[in-house]
DNA sequence: TCGTTCACGC
DNA sequence: GACGTACGTGAACGAA
């Protein structure tokens, strides 16, 4: 955002910058070890994954077209070029503009019009290794050291709300969503001889902390651990009771209509998610009812109705539902165009030309991130002072990443939730609601791509749960270190 | 060299 | 009543 300035205004604000820059070089300086046989074999294998694809496409007849059309500069890497041979060439109407107003090509496009077009099958796939290959794998091996470490960079002075970033490579952007693509990239991130890798974070981090600054009395019961908000929000969504929201309906009610909501969306965007999920997730609800037959029988029979359906269900949740977050909305934004600044949480004063989106949520996004950098210095200086041999290696937003050293791991992990929830509330008397923790490292002997949830503390229940290999080795079970 | 588009994360 | 996800890094293309 242009003409936004962000600054330190309290002495404990420059202090935790000062502190995190240190300890944040320290982190860089461990590094991570990288499985670079690995790496190197896994090159091979998608190059020549890609190689075939190129070659399945290159029979495809619209290659011909294509070819003629473009000649010597074919190129199957150019979205231009393919958007003229979709949008022009076969005048197929358009799905979805870029900022510019072009056709846009992106993979949301691709995969529509892929039932019709074999070579868009195939083109798919293509992106999808090519990144693998060219973003993730190639800047991994490049800037692995001689010794196999690899030093990502995490800067505190280049994000705006005053986040980090990371970069050299980036290790916060490393994909899980697509099991295939995680398995190929996370796989060559391994444990020292001895240790475990993974990470411990903050469960729903900016949604509580969002809820220290409005304190809706209907949030605040939520998080204090009664009912479940996804769950409730899904059944709106679907026009159902909460009894009836399976999984899949309880997720997409979170990420395709109550997040999106938070960060400033409307119900036009979320209804139209929320309606492609019932067929591309095939949507049931509890009893094995298709969620499209229950809404046809509610009367709603298309996105039409669908939408202004979702429209209702956005004055509910902001009028009726958190009605005080709505309120306490539209006072932030009153308050910063009377002030021209806003201050958050955590001593960081905004100041400058900012949209309604940005003054809501950079102070949720900043502090939410000093929570996390807080607590990893603490714990950082913790592991010092102890001379531990696990090292904490990197930082993802709401998550810090160790290597950790298998027989220190119970002590770590308490002494991370106790410094995550207990020691940053008597310090920051803002955080009102209970904080979560969660912990997922990989069984001994694999890599990150294996990790599996070991901890986790419910912070409305003062509940520490153990679970997967861990517990089996701290019960004194079978895992082999 | 730089703006645009795409794709990955929280 | 109109308007409307936030924050990043990095690759590739293609016009300047």
């Amino acid at each position: 955002m242009l003409n936004v300035s962000v600054n330190p205004i309290t002495d404990q604000a420059v202090k935790l910058f000062h502190d995190g820059c240190l300890t944040l070089s320290e982190i860089e300086e461990n590094g991570i070890l990288i499985d670079l046989d690995y790496c190197k074999k896994q090159y091979k294998a998608l190059t020549n994954k890609i190689r075939k694809l190129r070659k399945l496409i290159s029979k495809e007849d619209v290659v011909k077209t294509w070819k003629r059309v473009y000649g010597k500069d074919f190129n199957i890497n150019s979205n231009a070029q393919l958007a003229y041979i979709i949008f022009d060439y076969y005048k197929e109407p358009v799905i979805k503009e870029t900022e510019t107003g072009a056709p846009a090509v992106d993979k949301e496009v691709l995969h529509k019009l892929s039932k019709k077009y074999k070579f868009l099958k195939y083109l798919e796939k293509l992106r999808k290794l090519l990144k693998a290959r060219d973003t993730y794998l190639k800047n991994i091996i490049e800037e692995t050291s001689d010794k196999g470490l690899l030093h990502p960079i995490f800067n505190l002075h280049t994000v705006v709300t005053f986040r980090s970033s990371s970069s050299n490579p980036n290790f916060q952007n490393i994909p899980i969503r697509d099991p295939y693509v995680k398995r190929v990239i996370r796989r060559a991130f391994i444990p020292r001889e001895g240790h475990t890798f993974g990470g411990i974070d903050y469960g729903g981090s900016e949604v509580k902390i969002a809820c220290c600054y409005h304190k809706d009395p209907v949030m605040m019961k939520y998080l204090k651990g009664a009912g479940d908000m996804h769950r409730d929000v899904a059944a709106d969504c679907y026009k159902t009771t909460p009894d009836m929201v399976s999984k899949d309906m309880r997720y997409c009610g979170k990420n395709k209509f109550t997040f999106p909501q938070f960060y400033g969306d409307y119900y036009r965007n979320c209804a139209v998610g929320l309606w492609e999920a019932i067929d591309d997730m095939d949507l049931k609800m509890t009893d094995g009812t298709p969620v499209k037959e229950h809404l046809k029988k509610e009367g709603i029979t298309c996105l039409d109705d669908f939408i202004e359906h979702v429209r209702n269900v956005e004055d509910i949740f902001w009028n009726k539902r958190f009605k005080v977050y709505a309120q306490w909305k539209e006072q932030w934004l009153e308050d910063y165009w009377k002030n021209g600044y806003f201050d958050m949480y955590t001593g960081f004063r905004c100041q400058g030309v900012m949209g309604k989106n940005d003054v809501i949520n950079y102070p949720v996004q900043g502090a939410s991130f000093h929570c996390l950098l807080w607590s990893l210095i603490r714990l950082h200086a913790w592991m010092k002072e102890n001379k531990l041999k696990s090292k904490i290696v990197g930082q993802i937003h709401d998550e810090i990443v160790l290597d950790m050293y298998i027989p220190e791991a119970k002590d770590i992990l308490l002494k991370a939730k106790d410094i995550m929830v207990n020691e940053i509330v008597k310090e920051w008397k803002w955080i009102i609601v209970p904080l979560e923790v969660d912990a997922a490292f990989c069984p001994p002997g694999k890599s990150w791509a294996d990790k599996e949830t070991v901890f986790e503390y419910i912070g409305s229940k003062d509940e520490v749960t153990w679970s997967g290999w861990l517990k089996e080795y701290l019960d004194g079970g079978k895992v082999k270190c």
